[in-house]
DNA sequence: CGTATGTTTGACGCGAATCAATTTTCGTGG
DNA sequence: CCACGAAAATTGATTCGCGTCAAACATACG
């Protein structure tokens, strides 16, 4: 899959894949990621910090036999990248074709010299903490119908309540993000189908949440 | 439980329980909480940040049900109960009696202010991010035994590497910690001794790692 | 000592993983 | 536009790790 496509959000295309840069302010330069693309890679030496411009990104972590747990979707207008150590300790991949800000300096840099971006991925990181440690709960305590009935009402909450909910993520991504396997995911979707609580047509991607208060009763 | 008792370091002991407070310099006072007592609550209007003088204190978030997951543990030396929103998420609760510097402004208040206090804050919260993270790769992919052995590398490595550790928490915490039930711990903790990996000596509370490779082994 | 709390151990059952097809969706090229 | 193949999603049968239930045992404290 090489084509630039927009599929959640608009975004300049007719670029060539994940190279293209375009000055979008004195601050950061937007760049163009491919579905699948690496942003930055486990291991690799921190430059910058990002912030979605259209598009999700993913980030993650993997044991080397190939388990792999996300630790959180970035949707647009959200930063990620931030990290305290010289190297980063996870992945980050375009779930679709995404647009990023790129800011010059990674995040300990910009904060030692204060100003609005500071002040912004100061927020950035408490956000990410919060959710990052509620998602603990998540995982550590939910069943699989709770954990499904979180993801859909938080998925809906983040994306602005729009009926249907357009997930941009497979199945895999859903599962190594609740710590289920993809079998799960769609055994508990397919419940949730049959008991008239949500409706997931054809294309599978776009689901219609039918009874929130029946989701609130299930996610814990 | 009302005496106090230093079991994991020690601190100015013949207090009333959790009432009294000493200063400790011009940027906060310290104060001591008995064994079991709350730091806060969820819910409560965040007004202090804090950090752990002597003792341990865990910082958790419940469901109605009586579901709970322990997202840290936080060591003499670790900053906790930086928050962004106006309100606690979570529960802090001292595990033995404890002694934190509580700071008179919230994290936010500080950070605003510059100064050292911020960027030891900063760093603090950077690094919280980065354990509660990698915590989620435990919670999410892991076997019991895998959480087990990299929860014990884990205490060995923050404790100083001294042989036996002496592990604060009950099996409940260690339990809700890790996302297990206290019987998985304990089978788990019975299997390792048996494998000779680790002895756990009478009080049960004191382990020892015999053959730290073969826990490195199992950590996933 | 006796009681409360914490830990271990055993028997059993269930929820989710695994293994294995089948079906649906979607990109690609004829 | 339709046919083909690959990838994604669903469904079913079965297994198994861990939770649940229950009881015995150990430890700490009054």
């Amino acid at each position: 899959m090489h084509t630039i496509r927009a599929i959640s959000a608009p975004f300049p295309s007719s670029l060539p894949s994940g190279m293209s840069r375009t000055d979008v302010s004195h601050l950061g330069v937007t760049r163009s990621f491919a579905k699948g693309d690496r942003v930055y890679s486990d291991g690799d030496r921190i430059t910058h910090c990002y912030k979605v411009v259209s598009g999700v990104v993913r980030v993650c972590k993997s044991l080397s036999d190939g388990r792999r747990q996300i630790i959180g979707f970035y949707l647009p207008g959200e930063f990620f990248g931030i990290e305290m150590g010289a190297e980063h300790s996870f992945d980050a991949e375009a779930v679709v074709d995404t647009a990023v800000v790129v800011y010059k300096r990674c995040a300990s840099d910009v904060l030692a010299t204060g100003g609005e971006l500071a002040g912004q991925i100061m927020g950035a990181m408490m956000g990410t903490l919060e959710r990052t440690q509620s998602h603990m709960l998540l995982l550590g305590r939910k069943s699989a119908l709770e954990k499904i009935a979180e993801f859909l009402l938080d998925m809906a909450d983040r994306t602005g309540d729009e009926e249907p909910i357009e997930l941009p993520m497979c199945r895999i991504d859903i599962a190594d993000y609740l710590g289920l396997t993809i079998e799960t995911v769609s055994r508990t979707l397919t419940q949730l189908e049959r008991q008239g609580v949500i409706s997931v047509p054809k294309g599978r991607r776009n689901i219609t949440l039918r009874d929130r208060a029946a989701l609130r009763g299930l996610d814990g």
